[in-house]
DNA sequence: GTTGAGCGTT
């Protein structure tokens, strides 16, 4: 009999029920429309998000889905949690992060070097110092992200294939 | 045809 008073999935603590789940322990060839197909059914989408190692550019085996409403998110975590999807069972939780870590704050956050006094260099020096190897996670400011404004666009393979060298300007490759 | 349990900057 099972009297666990917490779903202990794993190592981290749960998550508290939020319209992002994150799921893990995806074939490495399930995609985002698969996800997408498989999560909508619970409730409508705002979007898939399958994580690409950035160095093969394969999937690591995990994707954030985002659901609309929260209760389609519960039910489809509750549902999908488990199931099998390209040979694989996926576990299905609620994300702890929120999104993808700050897109960029792009400038340097601290003080500006104090320069000797009145030094008049007018190029606004953005330096992007060692940022991106501290801890940014502590700036962890996106609560409501909206996640509308970033539509990917992602690059079609047929793209390549009718890209001319001439002109690369206004393509716009078939959807589907 | 990678095997882990993991949380993201394409």
């Amino acid at each position: 009999p099972m009297s666990n008073r917490r779903r202990h999935t794993g190592s981290r603590a749960n998550p508290d029920p939020n319209t992002c789940l994150g799921v893990f322990g995806l074939s490495l060839y399930t995609t985002e429309r698969d996800l997408r197909e498989v999560f909508s059914r619970y409730g409508p989408l705002t979007g898939v998000n399958v994580v690409y190692d950035q160095r093969t550019g394969r999937s690591r085996g995990f994707a954030f889905v985002y659901f609309e409403r929260i209760d389609d998110a519960k039910e489809a975590m509750e549902r999908a949690n488990g199931m099998e999807l390209d040979g694989r069972r996926i576990r299905v939780d609620y994300s702890i992060t929120k999104r993808p870590h700050t897109p960029t704050p792009g400038i340097y956050m601290g003080r500006p070097t104090h320069n000797g006094g009145g030094g008049s260099s007018s190029s606004g020096g953005r330096r992007r110092d060692s940022f991106y190897d501290r801890g940014y996670d502590r700036y962890d400011r996106y609560d409501e992200y909206d996640y509308r404004y970033s539509r990917r666009r992602s690059p079609s393979p047929y793209y390549s294939r009718y890209r001319s060298r001439s002109r690369s300007r206004s393509y716009s490759p078939r959807r589907y």
